[in-house]
DNA sequence: CCATCTTTGTGCACGCGTTCACAAAGACAT
DNA sequence: ATGTCTTTGTGAACGCGTGCACAAAGATGG
């Protein structure tokens, strides 16, 4: 869905299909929730139903990290969890900084899905000096003048863009400098960084106009089109409305 | 990817690939900006830049939509916006219903890339008492217990789903039972809905989760390769990403 | 110890998406 | 008109991801 991803063309990570990777965090929140419940072993039925994935995709994703399910039982919950945590990367800490706390990067601070799995918000950043000193989600916000020096005191290599889109490619440009590596995007704009950089997009706009494409489809199948003239330029609303950037978060106009 | 989102098996819809779907509203976004810049044509190599993709890519997307384009020339910028947004559905009124007025709820309804594209905020919907009647991004949250009165009244069709996990499936029962058949869920669940009704997942925390995997193995690689130098303007090569999965959080733990 | 039953792990085939490479189409200059 | 130059549109090959279907592995019971 949604969204997007950064395409790692020939590099196949370690042998373990870009696809999967995506899947592991679902696999891991469903066994999360397993072994809360104290689940001790699950089938890849069981697993893949509470996934939302077909069973043969899940076992064969298990069979990139290794085998560790037993024949005729299923797997062990802890120690699934533990491998792929570990795969993930998720039994290290993460310091995160969040550029751009509107709306939504105020939202984003107040997430709590963060610390849940290393992941730390170890900065909040913003443009205006007015937002400085302010505490969000507990966590005073930084003037970007200082974005820089944040980076590399926190060692941080993960950052989340949250700005408005004129900004972005700035902020990204200057994270990258700072010795960013990892970006997770929220403004709608392609975002260009070196190689070794990997950036994931989220865009809302985006998901909404897919969503559409759909909507249209389900509700044309019944009615033959009325094909109507094709005057260009007609069927646009005003798109020079762009609005204030001064505040919204994410998504912008499409 | 974000994105993660609900696979649709074998229905290539409307023999327009599922992936070329997933670029068009890139296209569209960037032919936006070159149309208020006046630019009256532009080429398939300029645009793909514009947009992150491949050239190839995009003119084989476009050849699905019709041949458009002049050889010799390029696309004129208007008709393209226009065909884009036709094929998208972006040229009706498309009323979205938020339920779940939380932090990120609320920094949802705040987002001024709605109404840009022809969808409209029709009302924002709660399950907290408390918040019936207080005003969100200028429009009064709504009870959820009219939710069915709600959809139907405003004919909506698109929902968005910001409430926690917990009661994420619940609120995506009622928004289908009352008609709704396309759902942007942003609460960390696996939704399962009726045939006929499409899902699109944004989840922040897979996205992070995934670029952790990546962070983790660029750390551990720098076991052979030295710091090449190169560090601020370096060539960029530009990072594609999409996703079609987008992703966000929501309020709860992975 | 052997038979049976369950569930994993995977070989294989298929289909989608990407990319290359080039012929065809049209603009433009002479 | 004719030739040249640019750029589209697409046939074809390739690679990745998915799902089927089944053999191997191990548990379980007699």
């Amino acid at each position: 869905m949604a969204t997007g991803r950064t395409h790692r063309p020939a590099t196949r990570s370690r042998g373990i299909p870009e696809a999967t990777v995506a899947r592991l965090p679902l696999y891991l929140r469903a066994l999360t929730a397993l072994s809360e419940r104290s689940v001790p072993t699950v089938s890849s039925e069981e697993l893949a139903a509470a996934a939302g994935v077909n069973s043969a995709k899940l076992r064969k994703d298990f069979s990139y990290l290794g085998s560790y399910g037993t024949r005729g039982v299923g797997y062990d919950v802890e120690y699934l969890v533990y491998q792929i945590s570990r795969e993930l990367g998720l039994t290290q800490d993460w310091p995160v900084v969040i550029v751009g706390i509107g709306n939504l990067g105020a939202a984003l601070a107040n997430y709590g899905g963060f610390a849940s799995r290393g992941f730390r918000v170890a900065a909040l950043i913003d443009a205006d000096p007015a937002m400085a000193g302010k505490p969000v989600a507990g966590i005073p916000v930084q003037h970007s003048d200082d974005l820089e020096k944040i980076i590399q005191d926190n060692g941080v290599s993960i950052g989340v863009i949250a700005t408005p889109a004129g900004a972005a490619q700035q902020v990204c440009d200057r994270l990258v400098a700072a010795g960013v590596t990892s970006i997770l995007n929220f403004a709608p704009t392609v975002l260009s960084v070196p190689d070794g950089v990997d950036v994931r997009k989220v865009d809302l706009s985006i998901e909404l106009q897919i969503l559409a494409f759909h909507e249209q489809r389900k509700a044309g199948e019944e009615a033959a089109a009325s094909d109507g003239g094709v005057p260009a330029a007609a069927a646009r609303s005003d798109a020079a409305d762009q609005g204030p950037d001064g505040d919204m978060p994410a998504v912008m106009p499409a």
